[in-house]
DNA sequence: CTGCATCCACCACGATACTG
DNA sequence: CAGTATCGTGGTGGATGCAG
């Protein structure tokens, strides 16, 4: 693990810090994966990407759609028949980063319990300190 | 893959869709990785954890550690002897989340150029596509 | 239908003064 | 040394009206 990381910090360059921020910042985001799930499973266009993101707002959909858009990993593609209509998909480089992503979601589930019972613990902990307080 | 995520997506409980999330902002914020990466090294104390992290305020750093120590990904150790002070260390869940973070990293990197083309080419349309419109 | 523009609420973050 | 408290600011996201 230490010798994958060295391996992995050989082949950082000046600017990559910001990249590797930005983004880790896209897929902390309150939409990004779930449009990028959601459109792995097939193509669809904006109303429908609407519907299937349960509670997202119109403004948030376009703007999240086109910040996956500028870095490629989905694209907008403009139909003209046999009615004019926009079409979102996945692209590679997009079906790619489910890699990592499922990565971390299997991180998440190995450690559920043990993050609740800490966050449970921690909490409580505090509730007495406050009470001492008063 | 797609066999990997129907196997991972059967492991979803209905609370983890805000855990996943929150883990998600969490690495997405600004110094939770960088103090993890650091700590990951060797136990610190406060201050040298400030000199560390370049950039960092007190208070986001106090800020983030205890967001840390809520999840049980760091853990806070009080020292009496010599004299008093304060320990920071990774635990062992916190030193094993650098694994899925290898993992997203990698897939930076192995996207850097292709996400920079795309960013590029993204933004030079949308200045022509402004100069069109005065 | 597919957005963009505007306004607003809230939260993350930074600067800084203060405390045991 | 190791923080906490307070204030200010920018960014993220939601609601909604308008337009091609």
């Amino acid at each position: 693990m230490d010798e994958r990381i060295r391996e992995l910090k050989s082949r950082v360059q000046p600017g990559d810090r910001e990249l590797v921020h930005g983004v880790l910042q896209r897929i902390g985001d309150k939409w990004s994966v779930m449009a990028i799930i959601v459109l792995a499973k097939r193509p669809r266009r904006f109303t429908e990407l609407l519907d299937a993101i349960p509670g997202i707002s119109r403004r948030m959909l376009t703007v999240t759609l086109r910040q996956l858009e500028r870095d490629g990993l989905v694209e907008r593609v403009f139909h003209t028949q046999p009615v004019p209509w926009t079409e979102y998909a996945v692209t590679d480089m997009g079906r790619s980063i489910r890699e990592p992503l499922a990565t971390v979601l299997e991180w998440v589930l190995d450690h559920r319990e043990e993050i609740l019972e800490h966050r449970a613990r921690y909490d409580s902990s505090q509730i007495t300190a406050l009470d001492s307080r008063s």
